[in-house]
RNA sequence: UCCUGGGUAGCUCAGCUGGCAGAGCAGGUGGCUGUUAACCACCCUGUCGGGGGUUCGAAUCCCUCCCCGGGAGCCA
């Protein structure tokens, strides 16, 4: 039998059809001689309302048929008289393909709060919000695909298990094949981890950026998207020990280029939520309240706001307001200023330039002056940073001597300076929290609402 | 990791300076011919997070542990 979901089923269907559909019940009300069931089946943000009269066989079988269960129904659709939805299926035929006791089943017909459905992870997916905020993670999860091929950036893939352990992104997840009850010890008592699976130390990934930069400096322009781990201790609301990150690097190209990559990625990305995903957007606006329609209009339309780092140390100084924490220049923007600039200031997304190179990575691009560097940083409303980027440095001289500077070893990253030995060229690129943009889009406050299984400090499931 | 708020019925929460454990929803039964998280009536539902202490008496006060938010730091 050739199955139809329901959001095919309500964008082509036609009335007087037969059909047959599938789906799980979420909510039933009765009436003496008619019960109405409104199914889902995870296609579409609207359920499909079944109908079910006292003349026919599968009305008994209603009664049974309570929240959760899974059901297959067949009989005709029609044109709906209530208000509320375009079609309706009168039912002839219900099968109980799985019952849900009403007294276990955790899910109940009405709103739940966060935190309990985090509880019920492998459940949660059956909910409004969260159905919505995975068929919304899916459209940008294929837009960033499409904005990046219809650019011909070539998609790469950098390894999830990495030696590179200098990237200074944040503490790294140890991946051994050593025993751990009795690991081989060197001549020091440290672990000798020349033993172990790959001969060395070796980590989960905390970037591919540095991989990316050797495949763009011979393939162009690439990009990844991929999973990324950090075994920092963060509990916040947007922090997450797994996440995917999104990780462009262009050949020959400048920090401009950059930006103006970051804003047309971003913009590309909420017109096509908009196009694509209507109903749950507005799902969201209605029952969140945090993100509009208008909002992400205005968003893929006008420009970013663009202020150097020096401007923004300027104008938080000037402004009047207290801080909990100094402003001074050459010291790193905390939270409250970030939030500052694009909550109270600017009231949209803020791309923050060229920073005191004391605060940044050594690999960003040493500019003219000596003190910054060619780096930026794109703040939202809500998130904060969700995309950090900079020009790479590509000068072999000043690259060693900032690695020296940062007491970074150099032996084991001779094949990241052989691109500046050999045909380099200016390249730029940046890393985008593919979370924290869901979250921004959709407005859940919290990035464990909008992976299926997040995992942060003391918390693993499935 | 630090600061801060919380944990009471299946869920959401009220329960004041210590004095009989509560409501809405869910569930059950009945009613209602078209509902939209339906509605109306009645019924059922408790390790008050765990342990210890103070007290005639603790959900309430004290100590301790566990868990969950929010904020901060680290960052995307």
């Amino acid at each position: 039998m050739k199955k139809i979901n329901i959001k095919r089923l309500i964008e082509q269907g036609k009335s007087g059809q037969q059909v047959t559909v599938y789906g799980w019940v979420k909510s039933k009300r009765d009436s003496k001689g008619i019960v109405f069931i409104a199914v889902g089946d995870g296609s579409t943000f609207e359920p499909l309302q079944l109908i079910f009269t006292e003349d026919s066989i599968a009305f008994q079988a209603t009664a049974e048929c309570h929240t959760g269960a899974a059901i297959q129904a067949s009989g005709t659709l029609q044109d709906s008289p209530g208000k509320g939805q375009k079609f309706e299926v009168s039912v002839k035929e219900l099968l109980i393909l799985g019952k849900a006791d009403p007294d276990k089943y955790p899910l109940q017909k009405k709103r739940h709060s966060l935190e309990y459905l985090r509880e019920i992870g492998h459940l949660r997916p059956r909910t409004n919000t969260f159905g919505a905020v995975l068929r919304v993670r899916n459209i940008l999860s294929a837009a960033v695909h499409d904005f990046f091929q219809s650019r011909d950036f070539i998609w790469v893939h950098t390894p999830v298990i990495t030696a590179s352990d200098c990237e200074g992104a944040g503490d790294l997840f140890t991946v051994t094949g050593l025993n751990m009850d009795k690991p081989p010890r060197d001549s020091d008592g440290n672990i000798d981890f020349s033993k172990d699976f790959f001969g060395k130390h070796s980590y989960l990934t905390v970037s591919g950026q540095l991989e990316a930069e050797f495949l763009a400096m011979s393939m162009g322009n690439v990009y990844t998207f991929g999973p990324t781990f950090r075994a920092e201790n963060s509990n916040t609301s947007r922090h997450l020990s797994e996440f995917w990150m999104i990780e462009p690097e262009m050949a020959f190209a400048d920090l401009d280029d950059d930006i103006t990559l970051a804003q047309d990625f971003i913009q590309f990305l909420c017109t096509r939520v908009l196009e694509k995903a209507g109903d749950d957007i507005a799902f969201f606006e209605k029952f969140y309240k945090v993100m509009t329609i208008d909002q992400l209009k205005r968003i893929s339309e006008s420009p970013f706001t663009r202020i150097s780092y020096t401007e923004a140390i300027k104008l938080l100084q000037d402004s009047g307001s207290k801080f909990e924490f100094p402003v001074n220049w050459g010291l790193d923007l905390q939270s409250e200023h970030e939030r500052y600039l694009t909550e109270q200031v600017f009231k949209g997304p803020v791309i923050v330039t060229d920073y005191p190179k004391d605060i940044k990575a050594f690999y960003m691009k040493l500019n003219q002056d000596q003190t910054t560097v060619a780096a930026m940083d794109v703040l939202l409303p809500g998130i904060g940073e969700i995309i950090g980027g900079s020009q790479r440095e590509d000068n072999l001289d000043v690259l060693t001597s900032r690695m020296a500077a940062a007491k970074i070893p150099q032996e084991e990253m001779q094949w990241y300076l052989d691109l500046r030995r050999f045909g380099s060229a200016p390249h730029a690129g940046f890393g985008l929290g593919f979370e924290r943009l869901v979250q921004y889009i959709t407005g859940m406050s919290n990035i464990r609402d909008v992976i299926p299984c997040p995992r942060t400090p003391g918390t693993i499931r499935f």
